[in-house]
DNA sequence: CTTGATGCAAAAGTTTTGCAATTTC
DNA sequence: GAAATTGCAAAACTTTTGCATCAAG
């Protein structure tokens, strides 16, 4: 189970929206390039690194973005909302996520059996955005992942 | 604010115990150098990179344990249950914090310029509690951290 | 003495940067 | 045209590894 679905076309629009709002604000210019790294990363399934962005654009035949563009490009994408950094260091490079019109979301995976649950928590949601604005931040990404055993791993004796 | 106080040289020792315990059942061999590495690690405040934990060492004057060492340890201390790897990857290499004797926590991140917070939220505690329990899991590690933009970077207007 | 731990240096990787060539406004 | 974006190559970093040497059991 575990990951989110892709995001539909229509979304990918709305995110490219986005990121171009966001460009005209800073006074920056549009680019293909920038466009379709967006596009690869509001695409993509579940969590992606760098290297893995890089090989979607090359496998998407097209433009090969740069290595080096893809890094320039990130954290104006993150700064956008579209996308945020997810899970902690876990060896091969940075990972990130899409954030852009996405339900915060729960996993819980059992540590024996690699098992994953994916739930919501209104509960959690809600708590999580008092704490932001009681810290004084704007909320715009989170990560919540539990781990644990399963029952099927042990069961309750 | 609030990073996690040192712990106090009883709670190093019960540390270097339990360090000791995983050696003797992994059948490894004890070193000084190790054990200066985990007594580092423990007495650090908030999370550290492994390149903040070599200065220490060497500022402690004692041995120089080499960088190379310190990458080769720390992977023993987090199976030892004395560390975790902390905070997604943002940029300078991997972190890590004290989980020994420590209670769960939470962290959130500016994405603007990098600043992090860390807290701690009874309520999010009881709700992991009990939505690992109601999904049958018995809890082991959680990981959350929200991502937002502080009011230093972006004032209330 | 047998095996693990360490330091060093070299090898692998990952990110960042300077520059010249392009593209956008 | 002026200024931002890209690709490329080189530089800067972060981690991992092979080896000879040391130290622990």
């Amino acid at each position: 189970m575990a990951h989110a679905a892709a995001l539909d076309s229509a979304g990918v629009e709305r995110g490219l929206a986005r990121l171009k709002a966001l460009v005209r604000e800073r006074n920056l210019k549009s680019s293909a390039v920038r466009d379709a790294v967006a596009r690869a990363a509001l695409q993509h399934e579940g969590h992606f690194t760098v290297e893995e962005l890089v090989q979607t654009l090359r496998a998407r035949g097209v433009e090969g973005a740069h290595r080096a563009t893809v890094y320039r490009v990130l954290p104006l994408l993150v700064d956008a909302g579209l996308i945020h950094p997810a899970l902690v260091a876990s060896g091969d490079g940075s990972r990130y996520e899409r954030a852009f019109e996405r339900e915060p979301h729960e996993h819980i995976t059992c540590t024996r059996c690699g098992r994953v649950e994916e739930f919501q928590s209104d509960a959690v949601a809600a708590l999580q955005a008092d704490l932001a604005s009681r810290l004084g931040f704007r909320l715009t990404g989170r990560v919540h992942e539990l781990f644990g055993v399963c029952s099927g791993c042990e069961p309750p004796s």
